[in-house]
DNA sequence: CATGAATGAGGATTCATTCAT
DNA sequence: GATGAATGAATCCTCATTCAT
């Protein structure tokens, strides 16, 4: 398994690394080799071709999200809090290394719509954690039975990815982490005011 | 003024229809020139360059949405239905021309950081009449005043755009306009179940 | 006859002007046309094509250079004498009009070598008052009898040129005129020691 | 070194090829590429530009004026027979290469202005061997200890230049090398009637 | 396994010239 | 005579990928 391997993980690092310095378009493979210190024509040992880096890439980050979040999705927690946690794992993640919120949030939106496509299937794991949660919440009755799975992952997922990119685009001046709980407030409880109880 | 010539809309109605088609990446020069019926050198009698093709067209069809909210924006509604008629005009207008909806939500995401900078400063116009709807709810008492009005931007933002670009990628399967109204809810009062009043 | 229209002169001297200041490859037709004040339809009543404004411009300052000199070529002069006015003329013209020494100098050579050749047999008619002084010299016996007329008028050409070139390169620095005498001392006598008479 | 790795002067002498059979506007770098036996992406690999190609085109060339007279320039020839020589190795190597001739009297002065300027800086060197030979002249007292030494080295390069030019012109219909000592003599002695010694 | 020299397809833009008014 | 909007041909360079060593 060549995911294995060392060098595996340390080209897609280089990726991260160079496309967030340099940008998606200047993200030249040479450049990538170069910085993971390996021949341009080694990268094509461990990688079909340079869309495979970049799904790959995306593909091994991803990771990063579920594994954290497995851990508790199965537990004691209420939905909503799950969801709270989410946010903010979601939100640590990204915030802990700027280069992979660059890359993922500005750089790798600009690659044509077939590897986006691609790009939006290895999401669908993380999606389907979301519905998992919704889901739970209408059965359990904390979350509005009536609810449209898909609107309501629609609008937790762009949300937070919208928070994430504004983020990103005002070059991470504040905290992100301190938005998972008003972001979780609005996702619950929506702009309008909370009717007297 | 060269907005106002014929050739001025001829050409970028051509850019849509030729982005929409061939994708952003295959979207040359030569062949939007074809498919306004001019020769290559007119295009650039009217635009600076290519990239300044594109942030004319965003800036051009940017103002089918402004125009059309600001007749009632200023009117008589309260902020929950001003909100309400926006998101609905937001989807009709990209239901009715799906060429337009592929280039905004797909192709013109894969530019590069400069011209994604000047696309989203076109944008601000129009987020910042989402921003007054929403300082107007807080006024009113309508919304939470306690709300951070860049967050909720952002959550409205997110939720109509990735509802829209989940549509697009869906190809148009289903009825986008009808989810306005979920939608709407959606923002207003959040996942959470309504309570009792 | 449309040489002895305004507008023939006026473009010329328009086009003078834009090649001193813009260089010969930013010299474009429109540029020349709204230096002399018509439109770039107007050029082509009065020139075949662009190659053909930068002959006749050739062969209109020209005759600056052969008009001065026809006064005194048939005077009472001597041979050197009439060489050194000759040297004269052609620096205090060049000298008085810097635009047109930019142009004749440095950025009329850029040409191709079609236009070149044209230019060079506009020349000739100036090359061959040099044959005729050269000539003059050898019966007169005030020049070496032996002499091969063709390389004598290649020196004296060569040396004139490189001259005005290098006083050009160098922003005319220095007073060309001045020079006038020295060149033509060396042209005459050459650069060895003058033996003990 | 890419200098001596052997394609760096097999693209050179390509180009030489290719500018002096179709001329330096037709001199496209796919057909350089194909002369000399590459890929056009090759080029790029020894050459920043198509600009650096000609700039090292006249470096590489100017060796060879320079090489053959370095041998005999620290010799103990007289001033005047250092000149003799360098003239003959100019009008020999010019006369030997017939594209090389038409390239760098014809062709390559068609660059534009900042080109030249690299060229004629290059160029430099070799004129400062002319200095240094005049300068010694002066002193041996063979040539006149008056003589302005900018003035002389135009003289020399001027006319060595125009004669090559005007043989390169007539498309080298007579013999180059024989008017070596013609040139020289001229050079030497200017045209006027030797006094009796 | 690893290398890196070589490949070659592909496109935005300029500007001399025309011609309907 | 004069205009100026429209034309369209023509080219340098980059970079993902290969393959002989």
């Amino acid at each position: 398994m060549k995911k294995n391997k060392p060098k595996y993980k340390q080209i897609i690092d280089a990726a991260v690394v160079v496309i967030a310095q340099h940008g998606y378009h200047q993200a030249q493979v040479s450049k990538i080799a170069k910085q993971a210190g390996v021949a341009d024509g080694t990268i094509y040992l461990y990688f079909k071709n340079k869309e495979d880096i970049l799904i790959s890439l995306f593909e091994e980050k991803m990771q990063l999200f579920i594994e954290n979040i497995s851990d508790f999705i199965e537990g004691d927690y209420s939905p909503s809090e799950k969801l709270l946690k989410m946010i903010e794992n979601h939100f640590k993640i990204l915030s802990s290394d700027h280069n992979l919120a660059v890359v993922t949030q500005l750089e790798l939106r600009q690659t044509n719509k077939d590897l986006r496509l691609k790009i939006n299937s290895v999401l669908k794991e993380y999606l389907t954690l979301v519905d998992k949660i919704i889901r739970e919440g209408m059965e359990t009755g904390e979350f509005d039975p009536e609810l449209d799975v898909r609107l309501v992952r629609q609008m937790i997922f762009g949300t937070v990815d919208e928070t994430v990119t504004t983020w990103v685009m005002n070059e991470g001046k504040y905290n992100l982490v301190s938005l998972a709980a008003p972001v979780h407030h609005l996702i619950i409880n929506g702009c309008g005011r909370k009717k007297a109880v």
